[in-house]
DNA sequence: CACAGATGTGAGAGCGCTCCCACCACAGGG
DNA sequence: CCCTGTGGTGGGAGCGCTCTCACATCTGTG
């Protein structure tokens, strides 16, 4: 390793001076262009090894402009994303995408006001090429920003208001999902059967509710309690149901985390789980549902896979347009544990 | 909002043009330097506007050789990287004080030897002007990668081989922590105190035992048992615990994660939590250690500030050098709470 | 053996910016 | 009234790369 190396890195031209050829040939080896004979691309290539050559991506950007780089935008309140491991499983897949691409992953979070300004400028600033972004709530302006930036852009789960036709989206199939859960818990024997939703202004939540009312179309109304995703709000959704409706003998509830915080209220209650009231969730975090008393039967959406899903989607759109892309639907299915 | 600008982005060229000024004006108005006349200044303000200008990052990095961005490097394993907010609530901080900076956050995510090399290839490959990673290690080749590319790195914990003298880091006060821990076990009287520790090879683990073996330092070696952060390590050690000395009236475990996994343990066993043995944790994080039957008593370590802190010192170690730039130890202290 | 066509290689422009230096005012002192 | 000094502005080079196009070389055919 020479050491003047650290001092300043070869260009391309000294490549092309040591190996005795020009600029353009070693830009050739260099992007594996065809058309560059065999002796001389070898005499390159050591040449490249032999000076530690790298490629400067600031100049290769300035006139290609691509940037090999895509944002990964993150709005959700603190609570919710470090609560859950949703978020980190996600930006896994999408991280094992990327690479895979040699793409890299600029993450931003969202979390007041003035982060949206910022952001904003940021992806109009023509620093990535695409964007993901994930769990947006109704009235975000995210999608706004990356559409007025032109940034192709893929999201994680339905908007709730699409920008237009061609919205790009991957989603789990919360309804069929909700479905799943609720006639499981009818062929269990279950009558008495409520829901705790997420919040209503996320398409995850809303659609859970309508594969809920899909089987149980007539429901007492009194059967249904709000949450938002938070295990204190499972909590609080759950005293809420038990109050109203003392006789319940199952929960589907919205997610996990919720489910965990629903089944701390039923045990403080001295319901018994699945005798008294059975409980299904949904995501099956496993840091979550295999540890709660008993273990949790949930439905099961494959978050990483969705993300990598969301990221081949949106490749796909930088390399070949919108032509032919549409939304993904990814299938759930029940996992059943000890609690239903 | 003019639509032209979709098509084509304005250049300095066109701003100077607009406003009647030279490129080398426009630049200077543009990075805020002072010796700019007031009027022309705000004619150049209000072309920038108009135009909707918005500045090439790459043409910028191209000479400046600034990148306004840093990589932030985290190798770990899946499990414990996402069943563990430790890590979201650590991106947080660091994401916080870099947008503050206007700085970029690029995440790079290392789980097996292919993505060193790749890792490796990036950090070589002048994308960003500094790194910070942490939770290393021993064996971990990444730290001499960023010196060997020559990036000012800082790093999450106090790594276990330093590369030199003034290696930068945060870390919190294991050691301290440690102690904190037994000490409250022993004021409540306790006369049997075990430990779970963490990987041996963090010296996140290694300190808070030592912080164990100060105050106990003629502990019984039958009151050890090795963990490795995750929960499953947790009911492991604990069983092992239990089998080897089932006097045993305390333990304090190496985090939070564990700790649940020791407390399912001890319920399973029956044994009343804190009656027959008192549990304390490390790191409180709330959304374990509120939602453990009992509530967790734990040693708090604020992983956000701990973020913030690590940014704050690269930001510092750019801008200054590392002139005067010493470890920081951020201090931890006891929670009280139920199990202990 | 000349010539079209394929194939490989090099010269040069230019991406959009910063920064050095030259230039031009307009002060004020000799 | 000339000359030096200061503050403001413009001209131009150049960062390291890609890409077009012209040119050199090498086939194969009439």
């Amino acid at each position: 390793m020479s050491d003047s190396r650290s001092r300043t890195r070869p260009t391309l031209e000294a490549v092309a001076e040591h190996a005795g050829v020009s600029r353009a040939t070693v830009s050739r080896v260099v992007n594996g262009s065809p058309g560059v004979r065999r002796p001389v691309r070898q005499r390159v290539e050591r040449s490249i090894a032999e000076l530690g050559y790298v490629p400067n991506q600031a100049a290769r950007t300035l006139v290609t402009r691509r940037h090999d780089a895509v944002a990964v935008i993150v709005a959700e309140s603190e609570t919710r994303l470090f609560g859950d491991p949703f978020f980190g499983t996600h930006l896994r897949g999408m991280s094992l995408e990327l690479t895979a691409a040699d793409c890299q992953l600029v993450l931003l979070l969202v979390e007041n006001r003035r982060d949206y300004a910022r952001v904003g400028r940021y992806l109009a600033g023509q620093h990535v090429d695409g964007a993901l972004m994930f769990s947006l709530h109704e009235d975000d302006p995210l999608p706004a920003m990356t559409r007025q930036a032109g940034l192709p852009t893929v999201f994680g789960g339905r908007p709730i208001r699409q920008m237009d036709e061609d919205t790009i989206y991957v989603d789990s199939d919360n309804r069929g999902g909700g479905r799943l859960a609720v006639q499981h818990l009818i062929a269990l024997g279950r009558r008495r059967i409520a829901h705790i939703t997420g919040p209503l202004d996320q398409t995850s939540a809303t659609d859970r509710l309508l594969g809920y009312q899909d089987i149980l179309p007539d429901a007492d109304p009194s059967l249904l309690a709000h949450g938002d995703f938070t295990r204190a709000g499972g909590e609080r959704a759950m005293a809420q149901l038990l109050d109203a409706a003392p006789d319940l003998d199952a929960v589907f509830v919205g997610n996990d985390l919720m489910a965990s915080g629903a089944l701390t209220v039923l045990h403080e209650r001295g319901k018994r789980v699945p005798e008294d009231v059975a409980v299904v969730g949904f995501d099956d975090i496993e840091s979550i549902a295999l540890w709660t008393d008993p273990p949790l039967t949930t439905v099961r959406q494959d978050v990483e896979e969705m993300g990598r899903e969301m990221t081949r989607l949106l490749l796909r759109l930088l390399a070949e347009g919108p032509e032919g892309l549409t939304p993904a639907i990814m299938p759930t299915r029940l996992v059943r544990r000890a609690s239903a």
